[in-house]
DNA sequence: ATTTGGTATCTAAACAGATTATATACTAAT
DNA sequence: ATTAGTATATAATCTGTTTAGATACCAAAT
């Protein structure tokens, strides 16, 4: 059976620019933040959010520094670039399609 | 960057098992289906198809059988089992919710 | 006659994003 | 002193998809 981690696989990206256009934030509050709106069907582990960080932060999606953990350990920061933004407006652009299509493909619609 | 086959991943298995309350089918057809519906944006390969084949065999959700290839090379004919009705029944529930929440997500709504 | 193109199935090896497991470290409360 | 919550990180593993290649049959064109 296919894991839960594929329903995700492919839009960890674009979730994580999404979230980051409301302004920057941290793997955390972004974990916290996709598992609290998954409403236990999607859920993020921690791992999957960090190795992304790394591949987005190597494409120049994202910039990131060091904050100061207040009552906590440290975080870091992440936001959003331009080339971030742009690779989101893509990401819905494309999401919006495939959409629709899956929605064809598993329900069995006409084409 | 994500590859397209993320996209279709995890729901290969959903989309065979609709197609094929339909009717009896073999590879090649399923393949040139979802090829055909998926409008350029969705490309399955013909490896993926023949894999997840061998996959749901293993688990219950199709039954095999061969049939003649008219005008043509042979081909292999399968058939949902009560088990991959059922499977189809409830993946499509879940992707009911995964859909409406990977929405949200995706396009930043409120919870 | 043989080459080309469409039909059709199959598998080993590589790929890549997600998961598991584990380590580290700081703070606040018990 | 211990526990729980906050916070980041990475190596190894898992698994569905892709790449690449093999096999084979038929019809039409060269």
């Amino acid at each position: 059976m296919a894991h839960s981690g594929d329903l995700l696989r492919g839009h960890t990206e674009t979730i994580i620019l999404r979230i980051l256009m409301d302004g920057d934030s941290y793997g955390y509050e972004i974990a916290k933040r996709i598992l609290d709106m998954g409403e236990g069907v999607i859920d993020v582990k921690d791992a999957t959010i960090y190795t992304a960080f790394r591949r987005m932060e190597d494409e120049g999606l994202l910039a990131t520094y060091w904050g100061d953990g207040v009552g906590g350990a440290r975080r870091r920061y992440y936001s959003i670039t331009e080339r971030g933004r742009a690779q989101y407006e893509s990401n819905l652009v494309e999401w919006t399609k495939v959409d629709r299509i899956l929605n064809n493909l598993i329900r069995g619609e006409q084409k």
